[in-house]
DNA sequence: CCACCAGAAGTGGTCCGACCACTGCGCACT
DNA sequence: AGTGCGCAGTGGTCGGACCACTTCTGGTGG
């Protein structure tokens, strides 16, 4: 009779019972009592262990399956993910997609900068298989006039160059900041002008400093090509 | 009598249904239907709207929302946000959290990156106030002992160089990048080795860069500046 | 003995209905 | 007119039920 209006300290009272949840979990993995691939209790259990409701452990799963830290596997059950990049680019994608006017240029500006050290640390490290898929991609862009497929190979290209570097984490971010609808938009403009040709050139003068292994050439390369992206889409937006 | 079995085209058949709910809003927030700051339809509404139980919308609120894309706001109903970077760099700090062993080199070789294109941006555009915060935090951070304190004005330092930089987006990433129990883990035993002499000492050097408005020499700074912790680090988990 | 398949058990996915906690606004009271 | 209270509306939580899928088990036939 002297503690219970006074102060209920066990209940945490802070935040959504989800959000609780959420940190509950993330602490799990953190504190490695959750190994990556490991399998979580299931939910009813976890609801049970967290003292709340199968609702609330589902929102905080499916927050945490979001963030690229867990996977549900439907009849199996949830596991803890490998973070192994990859993971997280999802969100990055759809934060992407949804950037409009300055925050795309912005977003651009991010890219050239890791676009080209990705380019450069690829000039030192890629391996003559990788090269030479690179170049593939480069051939199938040229040989064809379908605009699907050309950017199906582009995207193919940054990404084999960006693999090469040896940074997972920065190819999937890259991934991420080259989503389809993301690239899509702004390249439905761009080729009207007949960038086709630019384009070519650019995506050749990096794979040529791939194959010299001059990172400081393919470092220019890059920018130069990400960044003449970003002057057309400038001057778009601008006057 | 002659189409329920031969097909159902409506209900689209792909994914989960709360998939299907988050790829709806996503769809309608960028088609401009939705407008930042706007309120959706309440939980109830969306569910009858969208065909789906209300438990299925509420999990596709907390996957938006998680992805900094919605906002509930208890009692209200819910917003779309500004998109004003920052939304993203939770999700971004979750993962930088729970890294570990090689991925966490990797996400320091991005933050290099990209702090060392932040310094030489800020170099080229800080205000003289924002240079005279940047040097108030530095010299907080020389004027104290308590650890805590430090890390905070360390923080403060990169992070005020970052709004310098004059993109937003790419401050928002670093600062996911620089999140407060990532930041901590590598410290603790970062400044055991008495390496507050250095750090003291290269913070200066990118402060006395930004000053004299020197693109480069910043640049150079602030990417030593990590790379000293990178190879403290590599040191660490190595031999 | 092995390969294969049908069933059962267990799991996440979805739905429903109820109640709680908080916000916002309008009405009545002062 | 100013103030406070109450009510309607909203997100937050809960519990239970059922469905869809995976997985393992046991049996059956080769």
């Amino acid at each position: 009779m002297n503690e219970s209006p006074p102060a209920g300290p066990p209940p945490a009272p802070k935040g959504t019972v989800t959000q609780r949840a959420i940190e509950r979990i993330k602490a799990m993995i953190g504190e490695g009592l959750l190994e990556p691939g490991q399998r979580l209790p299931t939910e009813r259990d976890l609801g049970v262990q967290l003292g709340i409701s199968r609702s609330s452990v589902r929102e905080a799963v499916r927050a945490l399956t979001v963030m690229g830290v867990l996977e549900a596997r439907h009849g199996s059950g949830i596991y803890v993910t490998q973070l192994q990049a990859g993971d997280l680019l999802e969100t990055f994608g759809v934060v992407a997609d949804l950037s409009r006017g300055p925050r795309l240029l912005e977003l651009l500006e991010v890219r050239r900068v890791l676009e080209s050290t990705a380019a450069a640390l690829a000039a030192a490290r890629i391996t003559p298989g990788q090269l030479e898929a690179v170049g593939g991609h480069l051939a199938a862009m040229n040989a064809t006039d379908d605009p699907d497929e050309i950017l199906a190979h582009d995207l193919a290209f940054h990404r084999e160059i960006a693999a090469a570097a040896g940074n997972e984490t920065m190819a999937a971010i890259l991934e991420g900041l080259s989503s389809r609808t993301f690239r899509t938009r702004v390249w439905r403009g761009y080729q009207e002008e007949g960038a086709y040709a630019r384009t070519r050139r650019e995506h050749a003068a990096i794979h040529r400093a791939l194959a010299a292994r001059d990172p400081e050439a393919a470092r220019a390369a890059a920018g130069a090509h990400v960044g003449e992206v970003e002057r057309w889409l400038r001057d778009q937006g601008g006057p």
